[in-house]
DNA sequence: AATGAATGAGCGTTCATTCAT
DNA sequence: CATGAATGAACGCTCATTCAT
């Protein structure tokens, strides 16, 4: 229904990022609930009618917001992780990684999670972002792999372990959302040792 | 007349209790945005008056439907945790009961996750089960204190533990809505050991 | 559909005075449009249902209230007034009783304005206190009619001056709604001086 | 982009001008309380949220309606009264200019006491129009303090003559909705010289 | 490319009324 | 006589979406 992707103009590319600019504020701020397209909208002083015409419909623009921000996190944590020589390391970097991309964009951060929270729904429907989290524990259960095979890691449930893992980053934006002055630094050096030495072979 | 006046209150607490276990259904199945009144009401076979008939509002009866799935998870958790007498015990029995909970009262479980992830909203308004969190982390960073005064547990930072345990937690249900042959009692029995080895004090 | 009025028992009768009289509490102080029966229902410690066995409807109970306190208006003026022997003193009587009974009774007269403003509705449906407003006019115009035959009164158009007296009268609940402490004795006596100019043979 | 930003608005002005005119019909028609939103968009041949999207919400319209039709009255009214260079000529000037508006504008003049009876609410919420009114019997006390001080005018409370005087015009519309072919003019008449007698120095 | 007026389904809520008990 | 649970229609309002301009 849309200009296929190949085709977008300069000015329709700018477009799109200035209106999901605006959704993740108004998100972030408003919360998903008493974010329409029209407060959206008015944030970018553009007419509502515009939002549907370069989005087609909200789910569109939600996903776009949500492709937008998880490339922002990707592209800033994914080559550090990488780089590591050691799974130990590897499992450091992603902790430390993520706080700080947690730390710097607050805002796009916030709205992730409210898209995250608000867009899925129910026993029945198991939501567009399941496969994402799915994606992610794999993710840290390839890192948690690779240290049983270096030897650096003792023997665990790698699916329970990578829950855990997730879990204790997924439980800071709620946590920060909270208390806007909590020590992110702090609590990616807890974490750290938190899980090193939850995974580490026993001495 | 000679009818107790139990009686009456009794015909009004079971219909109240049929609506909140509808509503749990609805919001299970369906998600909480997806879950109007109507909808509750056609599930239960009422109108959709009958709900503000019994409820006065929708907040009441989603305040109640907290307050019954609240009650339900204290009641089976609380005895146990208080009852033992070190606290790795305590950590241990709070992943088991926690988890037993969630293994025995799926749709509960998932209707309170809707709930509490959709009554709050956006940056600005702190939403009301920001304070039932602060609480949760308070009650874990109690046990964690109690282990560094017996010498069980190591030097950490407690709210960053608290807020790793609490995470693990809140995990589990999103995971078991992707995966629900999810096997809680491996997952429980992990996440002691994990903790275990990240809180005593090395050997 | 209701008991037939000779066939009302005791208790039937001291139901329906009560009812009324928590009608009149609740339209006074809370408006028209803010009473609904449940209120009333509640307000005399009555099911909603209750009610409507005794009146049949809303708008039977309504017409209780106005009749209730028609009577109560008319028991206490008419007396005074057919007692004078003169139309002047008629007329002064009038104003002095009408502004007594607002005086001494006043949340009777305030849910009697609150019906009358909103029972009553637009340009195709006369309302049902029309008729009584006629009358109200026609009770005017015949003490009018008494002064010009006597030659008290000069020449003047009698319905015009009956809606200006009934003007008069009807200013002074509203008056009183936004001024409690209105002198109202002064205003009758003010109010008796200026309709005897008004009236009186030139000199 | 080269229509000027006033024809847009122009169209936006003849929808909402046609929304209130449509509103006047309805509320004057049914009666304030008969009227909704609803009723008021199928007189416009519009749709029950297109009222919302122009106004906002009911008491927007509403204030909206009550403005237009003030806006009428004071256009067509203050500027005869101010002109006359007597108290007496004044007072003549309000009954005349008074009623000569009710006269050509009927529906607003009904909608307007439809929805300034209906807007004000029991005794304890003064209502939105009580200062409004406070504000008229003001406007007509400074006239009668001016013929005080200039001599035309006797002793007599200003209050009370205030409300006897706005008594007189409210009790109008009332008046002509029960009797459509009342005689405005004469009425008119008979009111300057009913409030001339009784408010000119004694002879 | 953009507008913004218009839509219409759905929401939570109120309330006079009914009726089995 | 009285209850109070239940009803169902109507209310004001929101909002994603459409479409003529």
């Amino acid at each position: 229904m849309n200009v296929p992707l190949g085709k977008r103009t300069f000015i329709e590319e700018a477009r799109r990022a200035q209106i999901i600019e605006c959704a993740i504020e108004a998100i972030a701020t408003l919360g998903y609930t008493r974010t329409s397209l029209a407060k959206i909208a008015e944030l970018a002083e553009l007419s509502p009618g515009s939002i549907s015409y370069h989005f087609g419909s909200k789910d569109e623009l939600i996903q776009a917001v949500v492709a937008e921000v998880a490339m922002m996190a990707t592209s800033m944590m994914e080559p550090a992780i990488v780089a590591q020589s050691t799974a130990t390391d590897a499992l450091r970097v992603y902790f430390e990684t993520n706080l700080a991309f947690m730390d710097r964009h607050r805002k796009p951060l916030f709205a992730l999670v409210e898209i995250v929270t608000h867009a899925c729904g129910g026993t029945e429907t198991p939501g567009p972002y399941a496969a994402q989290h799915e994606t992610a524990l794999r993710d840290i259960e390839k890192v948690l792999a690779w240290g049983r095979t270096t030897g650096e890691f003792r023997e665990f449930d790698p699916r329970s372990m990578a829950i855990a893992i997730r879990g204790a980053v997924d439980a800071v934006p709620a946590e920060l959302l909270r208390n806007p002055d909590l020590d992110l630094e702090l609590l990616a050096r807890e974490l750290v040792t938190l899980f090193t030495l939850a995974t580490r072979r026993r001495p």
